[in-house]
DNA sequence: GACCTGCTGCGGGGTG
């Protein structure tokens, strides 16, 4: 049951601020504040209470912290609660160190202790809250793990006056692997302690509120008191500029940095963001490190041809940990004008004060992150939120692909603006088994427990915990799995142990993490080695790629050695490898289709966007692509179905199995070795078939190994995880209907 | 031609 509370009673508002304990009070009149912010209000009586789950959400970060912990704190003063603690759950460790500056300076008079616990905080400190388990914990899952296995006999006692977890950016867990292991950790907490603790969820402005409960808490039966803080009016300013892909202008040989040599839209890019940008505060998402360093680098070089002092920072993960938080701390001060061009790093994080804009160039990765990226522009003082975008599109000859003669890029960010303005975001993928992380979960518990039987692994973290897609029988062939794989023994007496592996594993700090950083394989063509792919998306043999500027034929791939063969490719139209960020929703596609078929001009169109605009909608009746499905395009065969790249991926897979050489390009599916005429039997034979077996067709992808413990799996297990996580049966189905009528 | 996050215990040596 969820209650979503948008307009409390004035009645309610004043009386909250006195629920609060004295001492709390003082501190609030004394940071000089006359009233409590809307979310602030609303989250102390439900708190305090202290009989459901809670769950804020408001754009800006400020005033979320001091929304559940005035309460929270409030609550730990009482004298039964003297030696009480809360867990708090950052995703990131910046946020610990910054909370744990604000949170030391309202409790240090309050005498409430404050421990925070990530990788960087010494083993000393970390030894005081061990031996006396009191006051506010800030932590981060991995470090959560950590003391599952290393202090699991000690758990229950940590935990024993444990009153509320409060868990920091909640959305940035739900849907990711991560969010498995922090909702198993949740889960083995309370297991631990035997009763349940109040789950109170920070987060930004969230789609699916319905969904964001389930996630805190996934019985499907707890309630969830919502705080949804409503922005009053808030004035969105919107500006998408096109550009045409130019050649680079002529570098004169001996100038000294003949290297660089970018294509000139790009440049006109820069040039624009420097003039438009220069002397306020802003965030330029660039999508790529690549682009990043090369936007900073070319507004850098504007400055000082200018003679001005530098505005213009670069922030991104492959940075080190001083340069990003120089960066931060000149954007925080608000004395100079200072831009960071950035990756999705700064998305969430630490609080970096209000910005004049947001710039996006190229098409955002989903429209969540554009929402998450737009809720970055600060807006205190009631000002517009500004959003530039910046989208280049090729200049097109008659050998263009279709996908430019579409202007994909364009029209796809058409399409999410609009759904932005809906207030439509996509939705975490669901169905997933993660088993990888179940792995993680399982060697833990044996850590924990130093030994469990099946039967209790199983309640724990299955029939009880989130893991609750996994059967009873799954669960005994994903035992069994771990035995041969030498991760997991059974003792004489039942008792399930680490194996030789599994002991390995568990006793090497990494293990604390349910992440693995990309995979990335070896790409190499007779006994050349022509670098490394990072991989995320299947590479099936038989598929072409490009990669070092020449085509290729993808021969084998090996998962086990990580080594994919290539050779030398002729002719066709070899698709980029890599291709559009991210995974495209249905949705997205479906709204793509309605930009095209309509004459409707946004008015958040520059001319060059509008003109871009107009080709797109001229090529799109040229094929007529509103009611054709197949289009040839000399030898290569584009089926359209717009829908996203779950169902894209899934239909390919299934025209595979018939033999034809089908593979996911993002706005259609390119087959390279059939005629129109033969993709039409085969979609007619594959509907005949019904609604595929997805499992099947999983069985027949290469590689599989995405998640961190994936490789202990067996391929029966791989392809159940990933036919539930990855491809979407009734989609594809549906979509092979609608492409043959 | 995406991107991001995180990590123990222990021993040895140095400093205050």
């Amino acid at each position: 049951m969820t209650r979503i509370v948008l307009h409390p009673s004035n009645s309610e508002e004043s009386q909250a601020f006195f629920l609060l304990d004295e001492k709390i009070r003082r501190w609030v009149w004394e940071q000089g504040w006359t009233v409590l912010r809307d979310a602030q209000e609303r989250a102390v009586a439900p708190i305090l209470a202290g009989d459901t789950d809670v769950i804020i959400a408001a754009a800006t970060a400020a005033g979320k912290t001091e929304a559940a912990f005035l309460p929270i704190c409030s609550k730990l003063l009482s004298k039964e609660n003297q030696n009480s603690c809360v867990v708090y759950l950052s995703p990131l460790k910046a946020l610990i160190n910054d909370q744990f500056s604000r949170m030391e300076q309202l409790c240090e008079r309050l005498d409430i202790a404050v421990h925070p616990w990530h990788g960087d905080i010494s083993g000393s400190k970390k030894s005081r809250f061990l031996k006396k388990p009191n006051g506010i914990l800030l932590i981060t899952p991995e470090s959560v793990e950590s003391l599952f296995v290393n202090h699991g006999n000690a758990i229950p006692q940590l935990f024993e006056n444990l009153l509320y977890i409060v868990v920091d950016e909640l959305h940035s867990f739900i849907g990711s692997e991560r969010g498995q292991q922090l909702q198993s950790l949740l889960h083995r907490i309370e297991c631990a302690i035997k009763r349940k603790v109040p789950r109170i969820g920070l987060s930004a402005t969230i789609g699916d509120m319905q969904l964001a409960s389930q996630f805190l808490r996934p019985d499907g039966v707890s309630e969830t008191e919502m705080i949804v803080s409503t922005t009053t009016g808030q004035e969105l300013q919107l500006l998408l500029k096109g550009y045409l892909q130019k050649q680079p202008p002529l570098v004169l040989a001996g100038e000294a940095e003949a290297d660089l040599q970018p294509d000139g839209s790009l440049l006109d890019i820069g040039d624009n963001l420097f003039k438009t940008l220069r002397g306020s505060s802003n965030l330029i998402f660039a999508n790529s490190r690549n682009r990043v360093e090369f936007f900073a680098d070319l507004l850098r070089k504007r400055c000082v041809e200018q003679q001005l002092p530098n505005e213009f920072w670069p922030h991104h993960g492959s940075l080190s940990k001083e340069l990003r938080e120089d960066a931060e701390a000149a954007i925080k001060d608000k004395s100079c004008p200072v831009s960071i061009v950035c990756t999705s790093t700064l998305e969430m994080g630490i609080d970096i004060g209000s910005v004049a804009s947001i710039a996006q160039v190229g098409v955002p990765p989903s429209v969540a992150s554009m929402r998450q990226r737009l809720g970055r522009s600060g807006r205190r003082d009631g000002a517009p939120a500004v959003l530039r975008m910046y989208i280049q599109e090729d200049a097109l000859t008659e050998k263009s692909d279709l996908a430019d003669c579409l202007r994909a890029g364009l029209v796809q960010t058409v399409a999410m603006v609009r759904l932005l303005l809906e207030k439509w975001y996509e939705p975490p993928p669901a169905g997933g088994l993660h088993l990888s992380t179940l792995v993680q979960q399982m060697l833990s518990l044996i850590a924990q427990c130093g030994g469990v039987t099946a039967v209790q692994a199983y309640n724990v973290l299955c029939k009880n915990g989130p893991f609750s897609l996994v059967g009873q029988q799954m669960f005994t062939a994903f035992l069994r799995n771990l035995g041969e794989q030498r991760l997991i023994m059974q003792a004489s007496d039942g008792l399930l142990l680490h194996g030789q592996i599994g002991e390995r594993i568990v006793n090497h700090y990494s293990f604390y993490t349910a992440f693995s950083t990309v995979e990335e394989y070896r790409l190499v063509s007779g006994d050349r080695t022509l670098g490394t792919l990072p991989i995320d998306r299947p590479v099936t043999e038989g598929s072409l790629l490009i990669f070092g500027g020449r085509r290729w034929l993808v021969e084998e791939v090996d998962s086990a050695k990580k080594v994919i063969v290539l050779k030398p490719s002729k002719g066709g139209a070899p698709p980029v490898f890599g291709g559009q960020a991210g995974w495209v929703h249905d949705r997205i596609r479906q709204e793509m289709f309605v930009v095209y078929s309509e004459s409707h001009v946004p008015t958040f169109l520059d001319a060059k966007a509008k003109t871009l605009l107009a080709e797109a909608r001229v090529n799109f009746s040229r094929f007529s692509l509103e009611s054709k499905r197949i289009v040839t395009q000399g030898s290569t065969a584009h089926l359209f179905c717009w829908m996203g790249d779950r169902v894209l991926d899934t239909l390919a897979a299934m025209l595979r199995s018939k033999g034809i050489k089908a593979t996911n390009e993002g706005i259609a599916i390119a087959v390279f070795n059939a005629s129109p005429v033969e993709i039409q039997d085969a979609l007619r034979v594959l509907l005949a078939e019904g609604k595929p077996d997805t499992y099947e067709l999983a069985r027949s992808v290469e590689n599989k190994v995405c998640q961190k413990y994936d490789l202990f799996l067996s391929d029966d297990l791989l392809s159940r995880d990933y036919a539930a996580s990855k491809l979407d049966a009734e989609g594809a189905y549906n979509a092979l209907k609608n492409m043959l009528n």
